[in-house]
DNA sequence: TAGATTTATAGACAATTGTCCATGGTTATC
DNA sequence: GATAACCATGGACAATTGTCTATAAATCTA
């Protein structure tokens, strides 16, 4: 659902002006499993609509890699902070699977939306249900232990589960893999 | 610094329209310490200037209170989900001392930023600014030990230290008051 | 200023979670 | 289909963190 945008799609059909101009800006891409679609230290050009695939956002941290969060076919991605202030970004951007991809350059963005105030009116939707999505996430990691944040995530984000290594979750919810099988063994007993 | 938008001022300085029909709509209202300017259940109305004083959001988490956020002098805050989504509020926000506001009414804004794209953009502006708080702050509660998050705490919100009892500050780090304590005490002996 | 309330610290112990490692199963690659 | 790489589980033990409690300091209220 979340990450990160709910498809413009359902957007666009609500738009009264002619949308073909801003469907042309998009230009498809495809990457390989494990390919990057952004390296840290580079600045994100791009937001991106996913097709198909999945892409997964992760930091180094110390001597390893932490994944903060996927996305998958039919939602948009970026990395928030390098497209929106156009800076080096402090994380990678890479997919899971053979993926494909639609790119929308940002100042095609911003032209855009300066020239369609529906646009802009939904980029302002968007960033206030990304919000009160993130602020959500703040509480869950804030307030339980780490079985409640796992039903949490389960009940909210399934897609996790179902189609990323485990390894993956964990990190999402800051624990251990091995305390995150610890975990789902003590739920399946419990039933 | 972050909570929650930087000072409308600042934007109010660019914009090149006449700003005295904004400045009206703000209106003044006064808080005694431990009162609340939102109680959980309740739709939020208003985005919130704060004059003087001290805002505390808090959430009931089973038995017990959970501060998740406080904002100061200087700075707006509101109830991201309950403001942008006009819904009923799931935390509450509370003066921690005598506190002078000045509110801003949902309908009142939505308007303002339709008749001027130049705020509309400003609050576009805000919106992605404070995704990059959120999305910074997640990425500090789920990568590293409390002692890590504490660090990072004190270098990026020294106000929360400042002006706040531990408590609500080991709440924002998502530990036990007992434990922040000895992290303090663990750094103060090591210097 | 005195008394009451709130707050910070700390000891003792329990619960949670992390690290290291071995095992067996699964998946990718050729 | 064989081999290698990756992945999930779980035991053993250590480190971190929570709970309960007591005490003293700080702050509020009258």
């Amino acid at each position: 659902m979340h990450p990160l945008f709910t498809p413009i799609e359902a957007a666009v059909g609500q738009l009264t002006f002619d949308t073909k101009p801003l469907s042309k800006r998009f230009k498809r891409k495809e990457l390989q499993r494990d390919e990057h679609w952004l390296r840290a230290g580079e600045t994100c050009r791009q937001l991106v609509f996913i097709e198909n695939g999945c892409l997964r956002q992760y930091r180094v941290h110390g001597d390893q890699e932490l994944t903060r969060w996927a996305a998958f076919a039919g939602q948009f991605t970026t990395s928030i902070l390098s497209f929106t202030q156009q800076r080096p970004s402090e994380e990678s951007i890479m997919a899971t699977k053979p993926t494909v991809v639609w790119e929308l350059d940002y100042h095609a963005w911003r032209e855009m939306r300066n020239e369609h105030p529906q646009l802009q009116a939904y980029w302002v939707q968007t960033l206030e249900f990304l919000l009160c999505c993130y602020d959500d996430r703040v509480w869950s990691l804030i307030s339980g232990g780490a079985e409640e944040r796992y039903r949490y995530m389960i009940a909210r984000y399934p897609d996790f589960l179902l189609h990323l290594p485990q390894h993956f979750v964990a990190d999402m919810l800051g624990i251990a893999p091995r305390h995150l099988s610890r975990i789902r063994s003590k739920m399946a007993k419990e039933g």
